[in-house]
RNA sequence: GGACCCGUGGUGUAGCGGCCAAACAUGCCAGCCUGUCACGCUGGAGAUCGCCGGUUCGAAUCCGGUCGGGUCCGCCA
């Protein structure tokens, strides 16, 4: 054992990004190198031909370094570098200069000095690439940076934006390390789980017949886990929901997972939050935090005054209550559609948009439109001028005093204006939380900068589902209930297995944390019900029969039996928290890979055809639809992507590879 | 499953019934240039306007379909 320690240990492999064919990277000379014999090596960013002097901005994702190739010089480099085109993949050895005074490029963290080269070498050359990769601001089309991703991940924003994200998942597992969690993978190839979304699914050859299903998320394989004494475990997880793309939603995706033993709600909000604050502070010191500890609303509360489960606390336009003031004096408001929504049960409330009171009819048609879209019936808004004048289509309804008194009530001044809905109360909620976020980024209410995170806790446990006549659970079928809550997970009935809508349990509030951030849900998670009993009962409101329970949860079940400890986690979507630090609003901005809207990846034409042989194996036939069809269906087919080599050529591929642009 | 937007040289756009086998910028190619850094100057090549069909004397332009990309609703936590 000693003796090993004598062992030279070649250091320089572990903090040194030397190679053969480099010194230094393109992002790492400065003025005290000058006078250094370098090489570097990287892409040919830029040339700009003087004729007997020719400057080559050389790039790698360090940096850019200036070389100088002078003909009197170094004559033979200097040939070469004349031959040099953008994206040329070259080496260069030279020395280290200082500027001349007056040529230095205070844009470049290397413009002080640059490369007077001796001798260059090109190892690569390259085609007229697609797009510019030296100008990061140029716009492309999204197709075309999907199909060459790997040029498009050359260019500055997505590059800075992997690197981003590099640092979120290196701080989230610094963060946990120190914590005491534990790195554990679980398996990608596991059984399908009743949880919402659609799986996608692997069919088996050894169990001809079966299917494997690919993880929406390690819900319960995290829970045994748990049973298994592992404490505190984590893992930066890939998870897959075969459903509808949208711009913060991709078939598979990456999941911060964990979950601890011996915990209480507070716990895993405590120790989250604290990671969240630490890692936002890492990765982004240059952008405040809103509010620290995080705000913690109840469900409840969130809707109540934002009308959002993840609400974006960075600016105020809460939602106001307006019923008592119309309520005042009795006998109706005059305004019938007010007076219906009163007497149903309904909820009345507005939002005040400052120094709106001026805008446009086109503009506040359009913002009735928008709530309109969002579902709300119809929107009354109310402004009151700069002299104090209150103008509103319901003015002759309603009468001046209602009207100023709902101004009052809303804490609006002169300028402003309300907006009201009236609706049953999820409605209302919903259609002003909307125009509330709508109207924060319009109105230029919100800092960009700033993280706001916020916590929403004690939801609902169950929503009734009428088709189904049951209670379904509103998040995870394994939330635990408020601890106060508990006797509520019961039927009016008695019976346990006939749940109806008037039952106990739609009052009961879970032990369920949302984490919310600049109004995008970030994750969620609960502590879990670990006690035999009470699971019964609650999967009994669910709808689930002993035996249908057995068969969809055995295993777990069977776990708990042998000594499950009190735990609970929590998830959080990697790439939404990466796409807000780098403030971009679409995830495929902070993905390598990423698919089309339509599941699809240009880059690696996927998916595709499988070769009749493969699926024969597996049993497996393709009814109703031929599957060498849509080979030859692409219009604008993915371009010179013929890959020999990798497989031989099948039948069933005859689609048209349209030939690779011309010569270079 | 539905709605909307987009598709013109390599890239980004203009043109929106004849004046358009199509304009501009940039890129590309060639030549010139010893201090540039979005180098500059001169010259040149390059698109039958995603695809199919229709209307019309005439279509990049109008209509229908289709393919591809995007956004939203449904779906999804």
């Amino acid at each position: 054992m000693r003796a090993m320690t004598d062992t030279p240990v070649p250091t320089h492999a572990l903090d040194d990004l030397a190679t053969p064919f480099r010194t230094h990277t393109c992002g790492a000379l400065r003025a005290p190198d000058a006078g250094r014999e370098a090489r570097l090596a990287g892409w040919v960013h830029r040339r700009r031909d003087h004729g007997h002097l020719i400057f080559l901005d050389l790039r790698d994702r360090h940096g850019i370094t200036q070389v100088v190739l002078d003909a009197h010089e170094a004559p033979a480099a200097h040939a070469v570098a004349a031959r040099v085109r953008p994206e040329f993949v070259v080496s260069v050895a030279g020395t280290v200069t200082r500027r001349l005074p007056g040529t230095e490029n205070p844009r470049l963290a290397t413009g002080e000095i640059e490369l007077r080269a001796r001798e260059l070498e090109i190892l690569s050359e390259a085609q007229t690439p697609p797009f510019y990769i030296n100008e990061p601001d140029a716009p492309v089309d999204e197709a075309v940076r999907l199909r060459y991703r790997y040029l498009d991940i050359r260019r500055e924003p997505m590059r800075d934006r992997l690197l981003l994200r590099a640092a979120l998942v290196r701080a989230i597992r610094d963060a946990h390390h120190r914590a005491g969690f534990v790195e554990i993978e679980t398996p990608i190839l596991i059984k399908s789980t009743p949880e919402g979304a659609r799986d996608f699914i692997v069919p088996s050859r050894l169990q001809p017949g079966t299917v494997y299903a690919l993880p929406q998320s390690p819900q319960q394989l995290k829970q045994l886990l748990m049973v298994a004494g592992m404490d505190r475990y984590f893992q930066i997880a890939r998870c897959f929901r075969d459903e509808d793309l949208r711009g913060d939603r991709q078939p598979e995706f990456t999941q911060l997972d964990l979950e601890m033993s011996f915990v209480h709600e507070q716990t895993v909000m405590d120790f989250v939050e604290a990671m969240a604050i630490e890692v936002s502070r890492t990765v982004v010191p240059e952008r405040p935090l809103q509010a620290v500890p995080f705000p913690r609303f109840t469900y409840e509360e969130a809707m109540e005054r934002f009308g959002s489960d993840k609400p974006d606390i960075r600016f105020g336009m809460e939602l106001v209550d307006l019923a008592p003031v119309l309520r005042e004096g009795g006998e109706g408001t005059g305004f019938r559609v007010f007076d219906e929504v009163l007497g149903t049960g309904g909820r009345i409330k507005g939002i005040v948009a400052p120094g709106m009171a001026g805008a446009s009819r086109r503009e506040v048609d359009e913002l009735v439109a928008l709530a309109r879209r969002y579902g709300a019936k119809g929107l009354v808004h109310v402004s009151i001028d700069a002299d104090g004048a209150v103008h509103s289509p319901v003015a002759k309804f309603l009468g001046e005093e209602r009207l100023r008194a709902m101004l009052g009530a809303a804490g609006a001044g002169r300028g402003d204006l309300l907006l009201v809905v009236a609706d049953e109360a999820a409605v209302t909620a919903d259609v002003l939380g909307r125009l509330r976020r709508e109207l924060g980024e319009r109105l230029g209410l919100v800092d960009p900068a700033v993280l706001g995170y916020c916590w929403v806790h004690r939801f609902p446990m169950y929503q009734w589902d009428a088709d189904n006549h049951r209670w379904d659970a509103t998040h995870n079928p394994f939330s635990g209930v408020v601890p106060e809550d508990e006797p509520l997970l019961a039927t009016a009935s008695g019976d346990p297995y006939r749940p109806a809508p008037d039952d106990p349990a739609g009052r009961a509030r879970a032990m369920q944390y949302d984490i919310a951030l600049n109004g995008w849900e970030l994750g969620g998670g609960s502590v879990r019900i670990h006690r035999r009993d009470l699971l019964e009962r609650s999967f009994a409101l669910q709808g689930y029969s002993l035996e249908r329970m057995h068969s969809l949860f055995g295993g777990i079940l069977e776990a708990f039996d042998f000594g499950a400890p009190p735990h609970g986690g929590i998830a959080l979507g990697i790439d939404r928290w990466a796409a807000l630090l780098a403030d971009q609003t679409n995830i495929r901005e902070v993905m390598a890979f990423p698919k089309t809207s339509s599941g699809t990846d240009l880059m690696l034409d996927a998916p595709s055809v499988p070769d009749p042989a493969q699926y024969e194996e597996l049993g497996l036939r393709f009814v109703g639809i031929a599957p060498a069809a849509r080979a030859d269906a692409a219009g604008t087919a993915p371009a010179g992507r013929e890959r020999e080599g990798e497989r031989a050529p099948s039948e069933g591929h005859s689609g048209t590879h349209v030939p690779g642009g011309g010569a270079a």
